[in-house]
DNA sequence: TAGCACTGCTTTGAACTCGAAGCAACACGT
DNA sequence: ACGTGTTGCTTCGAGTTCAAAGCAGTGCTA
């Protein structure tokens, strides 16, 4: 490691070669998925995921912010999508006794359905599309090294950009 | 490598780590660098990645399908895009002498300037958000794996899904 | 060379996302 | 108690994406 640490200007070929894998691979993954969640429940991929944390989380149920970490970059958005599957009765909205300011959403019988309907065909798919062409021990190379990653995006705060600019009429 | 080779209904922790790790990377990554790109030149990850590709082909021009492959999933999102671009005069957009059917999309002097101004600021997020956690070997493998992934990916064709259902009024 | 399928792009309508602004409930300070 | 700031969520407006339908131009076949 040398002292100096600046961020270089341009990447090395194996860095270049991994992002382009990398971006590829998640857009790809990204939209096969999607499709599958589609016609197997009509679930966005991002419905998807928010019935997941739900089934994920003991009881079942979650408050909205908790819920979003991740999955849903503006509370807004998580709003939109608890209405839609609170439509479709999915899941439940309640006002929290604790605080009554803040909504917790819970799992419905006909989510937990949904969500069990759905996913062996996720599971199928993501294998098929991500891990059908590794080795075990390239999966636990992947894991280990894009668990690194994640770590330090996790542990590095997000440091706010400048408002995104109004396109002028 | 057993004869069977059904799909299995789960996957192995380390595939499931190497999930959860790969769409929490792809989501943080992404994210951020639609930040950066959006306060350095006003652009969307979706516009900068065509300008990119302009600016990779040869004479700066590509043919609107050719140019969409892998970065919009949608021939109409491309028109858009490519609208918008033609309007801040960054491209410029003229039917093919070959085929009148088809339309060129060339980078222009504008559109290159912008691309100068934002790649250094892009290579330098990139390298934080996903490089900097990584040693050089920990960079190649990944390299190799995702790209033995991406090939299986491009190989595979995808199979058509179920249209996108309507909701019901 | 006429018919007919196909290709390449655009138009259109609906769905989804985000950021800013707004509103109620909480958590303090005095 | 009573402002004042903060938190948690929703509403609102604008922008982006997709799938389906539409429209020329092209190529194939008889």
């Amino acid at each position: 490691m040398g002292f100096m640490t600046e961020p270089p200007t341009s990447l090395t070929p194996a860095q270049l070669g991994a992002y382009f894998a990398f971006t590829e691979v998640s857009s790809l993954v990204r939209h096969s998925v999607e499709k599958q969640l589609r016609s197997a429940g009509d679930l966005s991929y991002v419905q998807f995921q928010l019935l997941a944390r739900l089934g994920d989380a003991p009881d079942g149920r979650l408050r909205m912010t908790d819920l979003a970490d991740g999955v849903v970059y503006s509370r807004s958005g998580l709003t939109y999508q608890a209405q839609l599957l609170e439509q479709r009765g999915l899941v439940t909205r309640a006002p929290s006794p604790d605080d009554e300011r803040s909504t917790v959403v819970a799992l419905a019988d006909a989510g937990r359905a949904v969500l069990a309907a759905v996913f062996p065909g996720h599971i199928e798919a993501v294998h098929e599309l991500l891990f059908a062409a590794l080795s075990d021990r390239d999966v636990g190379e992947l894991a280990r090294i894009l668990g690194q990653a994640a770590d330090r995006l996790r542990a590095t705060p997000p440091r706010s950009a400048a408002p995104r600019q109004r396109k002028t009429p």
